[in-house]
DNA sequence: CAGGTTATTGACTGATCGTTCCAATATGTA
DNA sequence: TACATATTGGAACGATCAGTCAATAACCTG
């Protein structure tokens, strides 16, 4: 039987979307990431294969995993809008507090990667289409429920709040005030109303 | 007296600047640029100093040529919102119509290189604000001749619509369809009414 | 305890990075 | 025509890049 690894794979996959996140795709160099990861080369790529490999396993976790998880928020019962409300205040919230304000990693790789890496640009697309419907589900649950006028489309409106967001994000990565950013936050909810 | 130089450093930094736009810093090689500026190693760096400094100096007249020119089409005089509003699209219809989808440079420098390089984040913050100064001079002056309702805050709305149009950026880059954009745009700028 | 299997380790590769430097070349003035 | 000056093109720099590999060490099963 072989020799067991002395460290988690989930661990140091974690370790490295933390460098990814904070430096982009292109300023990690595989130093960096031996470092987070605390472990030497051989172990890194036997495990995750190249560079490329491990980064489409770190967007892979930071989709499904990290976003997948607060989406999940939204699908709770009960009046939808404040929930819907609440959700995008955390959000704004969790980017404002990161001292180092990294903003989000899908964000940050559709700028950075997209247009010329076409693999990655595909499981990012679906990450933003999965937030998208989210919204919209929320939204057509709130417009069922009385809570939106007859006259909103939840679709376009879900449409509208992912870009906000990611606006948003792209505001908090300049060095945009926390109080600028939620009232302009409260300013795209009011369409709401 | 000298020789005089056989380039235009003028249009060399356009060339320059059109590779940064598309690829980024980190992934803009000094050989990316040599070639696209068509000059060679003495030439660029005696004449730009190094690539850090040929970017800051890209940046600068990305914003106060290329930004600074379409953002004065907002200071004609009559109707406000209509101006505005058709501004907007065609920004939007601007950044669409880029087969490169390379969005804005400076949103993408944000991005990339905002949270690690201070003094770029200084001009990119001013050139932010700029964009937003501009829309409140608009929407201050719509509510002046009576375009905007009397409850609406210029302020607040125009950060609202440069927050908007950085996530459109952000959605054109990650392969939106025009039809979706437009759409979404038509959906924020609901909220003048 | 022994044998087989795999993880770990660190030196190493070739390529490319940004940058420097210099000899050759081309130009405008005197 | 000859001098002065800047450009030019390319060789070469050390550093760092992503990635490879073979020797060593550690573990489990039998």
């Amino acid at each position: 039987m072989p020799r067991p690894k002395e460290f988690n794979p989930d661990d140091a996959t974690e370790k490295a979307m933390h460098v990814f996140w904070h430096k982009g795709y292109e300023a990690t160099s595989m130093e960096d990431l031996l470092t987070a990861m605390d472990l030497n080369r051989g172990s890194l790529y036997d495990t995750f294969g190249d560079k490329r490999q491990l980064f489409l396993k770190v967007i892979d976790r930071y989709c499904h995993g990290f976003v997948a998880e607060k989406f999940s928020l939204l699908d709770q019962p009960g009046p939808a809008l404040p929930t819907l409300r609440r959700f995008i205040h955390e959000m704004i919230e969790g980017a404002l507090a990161d001292p180092q304000r990294r903003g989000c990693l899908i964000a940050n790789t559709v700028m950075e990667l997209s247009p010329h890496k076409k693999e990655i640009a595909i499981t990012l697309r679906q990450a933003l289409k999965m937030a998208e419907d989210t919204f919209f589900k929320v939204l057509a649950r709130a417009k069922q429920q009385g809570e939106l006028k007859h006259d909103k489309d939840p679709r376009a409106l879900a449409r509208f709040l992912a870009t906000m967001l990611q606006g948003t994000i792209v505001m908090i990565k300049a060095g945009a005030s926390a109080d600028v950013v939620k009232q302009t936050a409260e300013t795209a909810l009011s369409i709401l109303n």
